[in-house]
RNA sequence: CGGGAAGUGGCGCAGGUGGUAGCGCAUCUGGUUUGGGACCAGAGGGUCGCAGGUUCGAGUCCUGUCUUCCCGACCA
């Protein structure tokens, strides 16, 4: 193993992947484009779920489970919703594999066939809107507020670890409301819980905004995202919510009746996020020594380092250290007191530093004659010392701080990186050496947007929700358009 | 899926024109060390991605296949 990482400067996307896997999150596999998630990347993955379950129930939703496996016909219920997910489907065809007649570890039984090919889920609202149908009669049934921890597969012809793999983890919720209001609220307050989870415990900054009609969810009327921007200037789409209106209803006959005694279709929403936001989070804060964490998404939030000569040394440190534990303990900081003789300080130091625990303490024998401790930063790479009778006051103070200075960090990183184009050759030129968010004026079409992209490969990212109205001409078409919208080169 | 590159001990690599595998790091043992990836001495570990083929002989040549990385099209 090299000792150092690539930089960002030297080649961002080997920089990436090279932290992902130095740092211990998780490595790839022998399927393709599947990765295996390592414990300690899967420890801020359990932190990133617990926050979230916490906050999905809060808003009155309960989980449920539902079937990995999705019976061919659902697909061509709903038109396009198949023509979105058709080409990345994994398709189960058969249920045996027997000896191989010529000697050759096993085959496919041929007598094992399917007579209904089976899904394996890419997105789970064709089986869940056929399972919603029989649990809805009344509008005493509704809303119906569900969401599920699950994995799932999509055949993508280029996988990168976390930001695109094959299969991976998330959540999806999926409602069931008997107004159409009722399901856009729904939509938006999602939106809302995901941006203020990635904002609070994740401190990465986010654009909320609706998508144009050809980012658009697969069988969506309004998709709803937020967007975080990168370092090297592209941008990331963090969390989805859309308002599905009545189509997964009417394509799966998923009626109600109302007070009146009428029937009428349901309306739907849907909203996920993924183990993406693990990529997210990487490549928000992370910097060329490796992992940055926030606090708040940190699996060991302390680590505390033994540096001695001697058993009996190291017997006095633990007992510092200990009893430091403790104090930050009851507190409920997770702490690591890392007394392992089996390495040395520095390789720890590095360790810990490549792995972004967000504070190191190290004790050694001149802090035990002076009453102190070192207390390192991983963020801003700084160390101070503090008496070992401040540090259970200094440390939750400090971590408040890492978390709010890193949310800071990445908030003015964009602003620096967001950018207005009036002309063409403007947009290009800011597009081409991928300087971040462009606010640019758009005719509305998607003809015009395809173009563009075509052009520079930058997509529109959003509508901001917070926009201004603006009259103004169309950087392509130069047709009369009412505001700006927000476009950059994407993952 | 199209174009390019690559798969050799755990990791990173070297192995003109075919002749039975080597280096660095890591690992293990012993000793000295421990405030930013320690040092010395010794040791173990590879059917060269996989499957065929050519050949007296294949890491090396040929065919197929799988995986990874980069560039496109697609996408959370």
């Amino acid at each position: 193993m090299g000792k150092h990482l690539t930089t960002r400067a030297e080649d961002y996307s080997k920089w990436y992947n090279e932290l992902v896997v130095k740092a211990d999150l998780a490595q790839n596999s022998g399927v393709r484009g599947s990765m295996v998630i390592k414990p300690y990347g899967f420890a801020i993955w359990e932190r990133i779920q617990a926050d979230l379950d916490r906050r999905f129930k809060e808003t009155g939703h309960m989980n449920a489970y539902f079937p990995l496996f999705i019976p061919k016909s659902y697909f061509s219920k709903e038109a396009s919703h198949v023509d979105g997910f058709a080409k990345e489907c994994a398709v189960v065809t058969h249920y045996r594999l027997k000896n191989d007649p010529d000697g050759n570890g096993v085959v496919v039984d041929p007598n094992a066939k399917l007579e209904e090919e089976l899904i394996v889920r890419p997105t789970s609202e064709t089986i869940i809107w056929d399972t919603y149908r029989d649990w809805i009669q009344s509008y005493r049934d509704l809303p119906i507020l569900v969401n599920q921890w699950a994995n799932v597969v999509r055949w993508e012809m280029r996988t990168r670890l976390f930001l695109r793999t094959a299969e991976f983890l998330w959540q999806e919720g999926h409602t069931a409301h008997a107004t159409k209001e009722e399901a856009i609220q729904e939509a938006e307050t999602m939106l809302d819980v995901y941006a203020s989870f990635v904002e609070e415990i994740m401190a990465i900054p986010v654009l909320r905004g609706i998508k144009t009609e050809g980012e658009r969810f697969a069988g969506a009327l309004e998709t709803y995202c937020i967007e975080a921007l990168m370092q090297d200037g592209k941008a990331l789409q963090a969390g989805t919510s859309h308002f599905l209106g009545q189509n997964f209803a009417k394509a799966f006959d998923v009626k109600f009746q109302t007070k009146e005694g009428t029937q009428e279709h349901v309306w739907a929403t849907s909203w996920g996020v993924s183990t993406r936001l693990m990529g997210a989070l990487i490549m928000t804060h992370s910097d060329d020594n490796g992992l940055v964490l926030p606090p708040k998404l940190a699996p060991y939030q302390v680590v505390i380092v033994p540096i001695y000569k001697g058993q009996e040394q190291l017997d006095a440190i633990s007992e510092v250290a200990n009893d430091l534990v403790q104090q930050l303990r009851a507190q409920g900081i997770t702490v690591k007191y890392d007394d392992r003789d089996t390495q040395k300080p520095g390789w720890k130091f590095n360790q810990y530093e490549l792995q972004g625990v967000p504070l190191r303490i190290a004790i050694g024998p001149k802090d035990l004659e002076k009453g102190s401790v070192e207390l390192a930063r991983r963020d801003t790479l700084t160390k101070q010392f503090v008496s070992q009778s401040d540090v259970a006051a200094v440390v939750p103070a400090l971590l408040d701080e890492i978390q709010n200075s890193l949310f800071e960090k990445a908030l003015k990183f964009r602003e620096e990186r967001t950018h207005v184009a009036n002309s063409w050759e403007e947009f290009e030129a800011l597009i081409k050496e991928s300087a971040g968010f462009v606010y640019a004026h758009w005719d509305g079409t998607t003809e015009t947007e395809d173009k563009i992209k075509d052009l520079t490969k930058a997509t529109i990212r959003c509508i901001p929700i917070s926009n201004e109205e603006e009259e103004g001409a169309c950087i392509l078409t130069g047709k009369p358009s009412k505001q700006r919208v927000v476009f950059a080169k994407a993952y």
